[in-house]
DNA sequence: CTGAAAGCGCTTACAG
DNA sequence: CTGAAAGCGCTTACAG
């Protein structure tokens, strides 16, 4: 392997003119004579030279690169975030790194800042749940880290974030599915998921009460259980519903917090002998590739994730300092049915 | 926003030292006087100053930057690769940057090469079918590329590519699945999925035959069906032998190319009113996180995707040149039954 | 143990 | 239209 690659200087000898012009060729200025450009292009190709960002970023200020920080691309809600972040970015010829979310709350040697020795164009943070305390640090790290590059937040996003940030309206969103379950004549909707003191859950939990309130449903607290967002966590929390009610209180539908959280609750349902949907409606949200082949096809509520990430890295690009809601839609399948009349 | 950070120059002059010595704390060489070295550290840190790993890749030759080539980083198969490296990567203080599949072989502006502008410190390719033509480009893309950069491929990597490599058994992986399925009873076993020239598909064509042989099973040409891995394709194929047999020909046992494939086998499955699995055995590759909850559970192979990832890591950072097969094993969940008795 | 100086590979005024 | 020169923010011999 060959590591020694030509420079701008190589170039430049080779070519017969000063490295300032092959940069300018470079970068396209058209201020170059046609026989010199082509003189010097024909050397570049004949070389296969390429110039170095590293050398371009160090001068420019402009590295071209980007980054997010996920709290894990295993669940393909962020993997969609992340592909719609790198479309874009690489229409502005730009690339994205990952970063691990633990990276920038944890007290760990390099908290946020590993980030910023990056000298990255910008970064996307997708926020998720973490405990009061955390919470304090991560918002420090960021302050820290907008001092080296740009930072715009996606999720649920706490107000106290002074961020430009891409926001889920979760509490209108909790109506929706509310509303459309009600539309269906159910009467006892259990809501599962979401760690009780988070932004995320908090805002839900809203929406939640609001759509029972607005069909003047009680608002019933066994059937409301917090959990984290995994397949595990959500079957266990509907066999503890089922497990702890009688029969005749059992919800008759279950929202969950997202698809995996659903997929779990599906799990749970069918051990109990329930059939799905007549006896249990469910609903979940991500709208996960997986979703339309879960049994029955689930319904869910797509946030368009692509378009989220590819929004971030125009807000990033542009340095635009605005706080948006996403917009999302319910995608209706299978996995609600009218309740039956007894 | 103050994007006026410090530099070294800043941090000597108020330390009272030469920015040599500031290196020298910083990358923490022990010739420093505890004295000084402690000054140094305290301006360091009242000023959050954060060295540019912009301005040492330039001097070091090093980055600390990975990068990572996918198909599609939402198939999660190489989300658990991509994180599998991100994680080894971050162990060594390296961070991954993802690059899309396409910048390799199409014959865009920027080819493989828009990587080698980077100078990363080495780079994942995750190879995929790809048609005899653009397989050229691809391979003589990658020879380029390698001048400037460590490069390891994962995948069925075609014997004619003389790269380090992570390779997939596949042969040896149908091998057992067919056996397994063939212990079950199964004397009528599809195979669905895979582009048909493709290096993958070939070999895993290979372990198909040679597992039927063993049995002393005929090779029936109907039960194999190629397509694109996707859950889509992965119906329609199923939907095809289904739709052109007899019942009684009907396969009793079907072999996914992947989970994707198996999820659209088991929809075709139900349509056409066969319980699963009494009626039909299903099994995938990858594992995928859905496979548990998939209706019933999907028996699957697991590759070991992030210890894929994180290998391929090591191999980058430690210059090693070889060829390893990965290994794997299955994971027997509930979508495979004996073969019912006439 | 510490500093002066060269160099990494580019870009960007500034002259001409 | 083109070149000489300074500078980007570091690291690394080389002296002392």
């Amino acid at each position: 392997m060959n590591r020694e690659n030509p420079t701008i200087y190589d170039i430049a000898s080779e070519a017969g003119v000063s490295i300032a012009t092959v940069s300018r060729v470079l970068r396209g200025e058209s201020s170059v004579s046609e026989k010199t450009r082509i003189k010097v292009e024909e050397t570049i190709a004949r070389r296969n030279y390429r110039p170095s960002s590293i050398a371009r970023g160090l001068t420019s200020k402009v590295t071209h690169s980007l980054g997010i920080v996920l709290p894990k691309l295993l669940n393909p809600h962020y993997a969609m975030i992340f592909t719609g972040a790198q479309e874009e970015a690489r229409k502005n010829g730009c690339t994205v790194s990952l970063f691990p979310w633990a990276s920038l709350h944890t007290s760990a040697y390099d908290p946020a800042l590993m980030l910023a020795d990056r000298r990255l164009d910008g970064v996307i943070v997708c926020v998720e749940y973490l405990p009061p305390d955390q919470t304090e640090q991560l918002l420090s790290s960021l302050r820290e880290l907008r001092k080296f590059m740009p930072v715009v937040l996606i999720g649920c996003v706490p107000p106290e974030y002074d961020f430009p940030a891409i926001i889920n309206n979760n509490a209108a969103l909790m109506r929706e599915i509310v509303a459309y379950l009600v539309s269906l004549g159910h009467e006892r909707i259990a809501f599962i998921g979401g760690v009780q003191e988070d932004t995320d859950a908090l805002r839900r939990d809203v929406g939640y009460e609001d759509g029972l309130r607005q069909a003047k449903l009680p608002y019933i607290a066994s059937y409301r259980v917090y959990g984290k967002a995994t397949p595990e966590e959500g079957k266990k929390a509907l066999d503890s519903i089922l497990g702890h009610l009688k029969k005749e209180y059992w919800p008759t539908a279950v929202i969950a917090l997202n698809d995996l959280v659903a997929m779990g609750c599906q799990l749970s349902a069918r051990e109990h002998g329930l059939r799905l949907p007549q006896d249990l409606s469910v609903v979940g949200c991500d709208d996960l590739f997986c979703a339309p082949y879960l049994t029955p096809p689930l319904t869910s509520v797509n946030p368009h994730q692509q378009k989220m990430g590819a929004r971030a890295v125009q807000m990033l690009l542009n340095g635009e300092n605005t706080r948006e809601e996403s917009d999302w839609e319910m995608v209706i399948r299978d996995s609600c049915a009218e309740v039956s009349k007894k």
